[in-house]
DNA sequence: AACGGAATCC
DNA sequence: GGATTCCGTT
C-alpha cells in the first residue's frame, strides 16, 4: 500500500516555491512521473542539512561524494517508499545514469560520482554556462557568481578566475510523503538560509517564469499549446539584479534579452527529454511565451539547437521555428522510417539471461511467459578494449581540463569538421550552421574563438563509431575513452555548459512537486 | 566497491 | 521509461 506516498506534493504556500499547478502535474514529467534519482541527489546536495550524508566534492566540478551511502539510500528509499532500498540498489540506479551521461563515476574515489552538467542542462538552459574554476563550494555545486553565473558561451572561453563563490540553496520539501516519514531530516531551512546568498537564491526566479508565463500566454492550463517560438534565453545577471532570480530575470517585463522561460520544473531538466526525445511535444520549450531577445543570444541558441538536432538526429521539428532561420539540411538522415522515430536506445534489449541460460542448459525456463520465439540477436561486442587506466593520471589534472573544456567552453564550432559525423552517414559537410536573424550583424556564430583544432588526425574510429550501437557509443564517449571525449570535444557533441544550480532548482522543484 | 545483465515493477 | 531487485563478475 502506498497510500501515503503521494508523488505530487505541493509545497504549502509560503515557504516553498510556487509553480503553477501544471508544473505539479504528472504529465509535466514525461518519462518518469516520480522524482528521479538524480533529482533527488541534487536535492540532497543542495541542502546543508545533508552535507554529512552527501556533499559536493571540493575541487571537482559537479562531483559529489556520498559520505553515508546507507543514509542516502535510506532517504531515497523513504522518498520512493521503498523501505528495502539500500546502497547497492541505489547505486545500480546511479549506474544506469552512466549510459545516459547524466552521471559518471569518479574512479578511484569511493562513493564519488560526478554529474555531467554540461550535457544535462543544455537543452533547457542553452545559454547557461558556468565557469569551471575548479572551486567547488562545500555545500553547493559550483555556483557561478552573480558576475559569472551565466555566460554566453562562445563569447567567453577564457580561463576562469576563481570567482565562483559558494552559493547557498534554499531548501524545499525534501520530505517524503510516506506516512512514517514525519520527522528527522525533513525540515525547511530558515529564512536566513534563503536570504543571504548573492548567487544562491537565483533559482527562486523560476517562480516567476512559469507563472508569469501562464499569464502572458493567456492560455493558462494549456501548456501543450504550441507556441510560436520557444527560446530559453537568459540574460546577464548583472543587468537584472534580482536576488530571487536564477537567471537574473527581472520580473519587470520588457527588457531586452529577457525571456520568460516556461520551464516546468519537473519537466525541464529531465535530461532524457532532450537527449532522447525528438518529439516536439516533449520538448522543453513547448510552452508558450512572449519574450524578447537579443540577436546575439539568439544566435547561440539557434546554433546549439541546430547542432543538437544534427548531432542527435533529432527531429528537425525540435528546431525552434524562427522567421529567417535557415536550418541546414539534415543530410545525415537515416532512412525515413528511422529518422522519423529516431531515438537513442540506450539499453537495447540484449540477449537475455534466459537466453544465456538456455544456451547453456539448453532448456529450462523458470519464468512464466517465456519468449518461445524471441529471436536472439547474437550480440557483438564492438567495444574496443581500451584497457588503459588513465584515471590515476588523469584524475586531478586532466579532469579539470576536461571540465574546463567540457563545461565551460561551449563548442560553437560546427559539425563541419566532423566530416562524417559520429552517428552518421557521411554527409557532405554541413557548412556552418546558417542562422539568419532579422536585423542582425553578420554571423560568425560558428567560430570558436579559440579555434582549437582538437581534431584527430586519423580518426580511425569513426566508422566503427557509426556502426557501434548507440549505447556503446555513448559509453565510449563518457566512460574513459579520452579519444572519444576528444572527439566529442572537437565538435561532435555540441553542448553548452550549464550550471548545476539549474539542476538543483529542478530538483527542488521536482521535489516540491 | 563497483559494474552491468536480466527480470520485474509501477 | 525509470527505477527496483537480484545477482554474478571484476
Amino acid at each position: 500500500m502506498k497510500a501515503g506516498c503521494s508523488i505530487v506534493e505541493k509545497p504549502e504556500g509560503g515557504g516553498g516555491y510556487q509553480f503553477p499547478d501544471w508544473a505539479y502535474k504528472a504529465e509535466s514529467s514525461p518519462g518518469s512521473r516520480q522524482i528521479q534519482l538524480w533529482h533527488f541527489i541534487l536535492e540532497l546536495l543542495q541542502k546543508e542539512e545533508f552535507r554529512h550524508v552527501i556533499a559536493w566534492q571540493q575541487g571537482e566540478y559537479g562531483e559529489f561524494v556520498i559520505k553515508d551511502p546507507d543514509e542516502v539510500a535510506r532517504l531515497w528509499g523513504r522518498r520512493k517508499c521503498k523501505p528495502q532500498m539500500n546502497y547497492d540498489k541505489l547505486s545500480r540506479a546511479l549506474r544506469y545514469y552512466y549510459n545516459k551521461r547524466i552521471l559518471h563515476k569518479t574512479k578511484g574515489k569511493r562513493f564519488t560520482y560526478k554529474f555531467n552538467f554540461s550535457k544535462l542542462v543544455m537543452p533547457n538552459y542553452p545559454f547557461i554556462n558556468i565557469r569551471s574554476s575548479g572551486v567547488v563550494p562545500q555545500s553547493a555545486p559550483p555556483v557561478p557568481t552573480a558576475s559569472s553565473r551565466f555566460h554566453f558561451p562562445p563569447l567567453d572561453t577564457h580561463s576562469p578566475t576563481g570567482d565562483v563563490q559558494p552559493g547557498r540553496f534554499s531548501a524545499s520539501s525534501l520530505s517524503a510523503s510516506c506516512p512514517e516519514s514525519g520527522g528527522a531530516a525533513d525540515r525547511k531551512v530558515e529564512p536566513s538560509d534563503l536570504e543571504d546568498g548573492s548567487a544562491s537564491d537565483w533559482h527562486r526566479g523560476m517562480d516567476f517564469m512559469p507563472s508569469r508565463n501562464a499569464l502572458s500566454g493567456g492560455v493558462i492550463g494549456h501548456q501543450k499549446r504550441k507556441p510560436d517560438i520557444m527560446l530559453p534565453l537568459f540574460t546577464r545577471p548583472a543587468m537584472y539584479p534580482d536576488p530571487h532570480s536564477p537567471f537574473a530575470l527581472s520580473p519587470v517585463p520588457g527588457r531586452g534579452g529577457v525571456l520568460n522561460v516556461p520551464i516546468s520544473p519537473a519537466l525541464s531538466l529531465t535530461p532524457t527529454m532532450f537527449s532522447y526525445s525528438p518529439s516536439p511535444g516533449l520538448s522543453p520549450f513547448t510552452s508558450s511565451s512572449c519574450f524578447s531577445f537579443n540577436p546575439e543570444e539568439m544566435k547561440h541558441y539557434l546554433h546549439s539547437q541546430a547542432c543538437s538536432v544534427f548531432n542527435y538526429h533529432l527531429s528537425p521539428r525540435t528546431f525552434p521555428r524562427y522567421p529567417g532561420l535557415m536550418v541546414p539540411p539534415l543530410q545525415c538522415q537515416m532512412h525515413p522510417e528511422e529518422s522519423s522515430q529516431f531515438s537513442i536506445k540506450l539499453q537495447p534489449p540484449p540477449a537475455g539471461r534466459k537466453n544465456r541460460e538456455r544456451v547453456e542448459s539448453s532448456e529450462e525456463t523458470t519464468r512464466g511467459s517465456v519468449p518461445a520465439s524471441t529471436p536472439i540477436p547474437s550480440r557483438i561486442k564492438v567495444e574496443p578494449a581500451t584497457e588503459k587506466d588513465p584515471d590515476s593520471l588523469r584524475q586531478s589534472t586532466q579532469e579539470k581540463e576536461e571540465q574546463a573544456q567540457e563545461v565551460d567552453t561551449v563548442q560553437t564550432r560546427t559539425i563541419e569538421e566532423g566530416k562524417g559525423t559520429v552517428f552518421a552517414h557521411p554527409s557532405p559537410t554541413w557548412p556552418s550552421v546558417s542562422i539568419s536573424i532579422p536585423s542582425d550583424e553578420p554571423l560568425e556564430v560558428t567560430e570558436d574563438s579559440e579555434d582549437r583544432s582538437a581534431r584527430e588526425p586519423g580518426v580511425p574510429e569513426k566508422k566503427e563509431d557509426a556502426l557501434m550501437p548507440p549505447k556503446l557509443r555513448l559509453k565510449r564517449r563518457w566512460n574513459d575513452d579520452p579519444e572519444a571525449r576528444e572527439l566529442s570535444k572537437s565538435g561532435k557533441f555540441l553542448w553548452n555548459g550549464a550550471g548545476p544550480q539549474g539542476l538543483a532548482t529542478a530538483a527542488t522543484a521536482a521535489a516540491d512537486a
